[in-house]
DNA sequence: ATAAAACCTCAACCCAAGTTGAGGTCAAGC
DNA sequence: GCTTGACCTCAACTTGGGTTGAGGTTTTAT
């Protein structure tokens, strides 16, 4: 640590340990696209602070089973460097609000299924929708759809 | 299309088709101890009917971000051929609803962040939570834990 | 002035979760 | 009785998301 002020630029040590992440990751997410850095005289990366909010962002997405590619499609709507206007920032909020509640929809339907799994004994066949696929999926060929209810089938090759 | 009576035993084009899986998944499936079959006297294999059960958990539980790992560790709790009873059943179900609770947990307080930052023009570094971590962070060292919330910090290694 | 810590690039490796393909066998219909 | 499709094994490949290490440079602290 060399000072309590708050730097300017942050070096690829500070960066990472502010964001969590390992220096390495960051070199990745750089070559990736997804981040950005400028370099020294003597070629070493300098993060804007913006890049924080940024790795935050990420993370957080990626967490939620974002993959990358799609991460780097919604920043990519963001300033690589400039401070995001807040129309900006505010399309790509929006649009992972919508997907964070789909999400967040489909666990709650399967944690409800899983709630009458357990309290009701319904491996019985006829009623769980966990044991379902044996009845119905025969009929259109996926299993376990109850819970995707809206997704696409995504044939997996074989029939 | 054989026959429209249920078959006792289920080829592997069979189950894969009414599981929505392909035929290399199942093998590999078996490979990984998630699933079970037993061979015929031309050593093909065929399946249990409760396999269809089985792999709709699979299925929905990957779908949720478990490894296979996970899985199977806790379907190693169900006998792989017979057919788990009550208890068994509610054990795994019940241990499943609790992550199923936390996941939704997390994405809900991630959304409802985002739905401020949407709504108040945030971007000033003071109040937005993806923000945050620009500020708050450095405290501990770890970014974007306001997410987390109770997460372990999992130090990436280097400081 | 020098030693240590942090950094650089590049290539190789790792894991998970499968898929693909080669080369061969089994089973069903005509 | 033969062709066709489903099946078998085994090894290699794929993609995503990084990590590790070698070999060399820059920056910082004393």
């Amino acid at each position: 640590m060399k000072s309590n002020i708050l730097p300017k630029a942050l070096t690829p040590g500070q960066a990472a340990a502010r964001a969590g992440l390992s220096v390495s990751a960051l070199h990745f997410y750089e070559r990736e696209g997804l981040i950005h850095s400028w370099r020294t005289p003597g070629n070493q990366r300098r993060y804007d602070r913006a890049v924080l909010r940024r790795l935050g962002v990420i993370k957080t997405a990626q967490n939620l089973g974002i993959p990358l590619a799609e991460i780097r499609e919604k920043l990519s709507a963001l300033h690589p460097e400039d401070p995001p206007n807040k129309e900006q920032w505010a399309d790509v909020a929006s649009d992972w609000r919508e997907d964070l509640s789909e999400r967040i929809a489909k666990l709650t339907r399967l944690r409800d299924a899983l709630d009458g799994c357990i309290g009701c004994g319904c491996l019985s066949v006829s009623k769980c929708p966990l044991y379902n696929p044996d009845d119905k999926a025969a009929q259109h060929g996926t299993g376990a759809c109850y819970v995707e209810s809206g997704g696409e089938p995504r044939d997996p090759g074989s029939a």
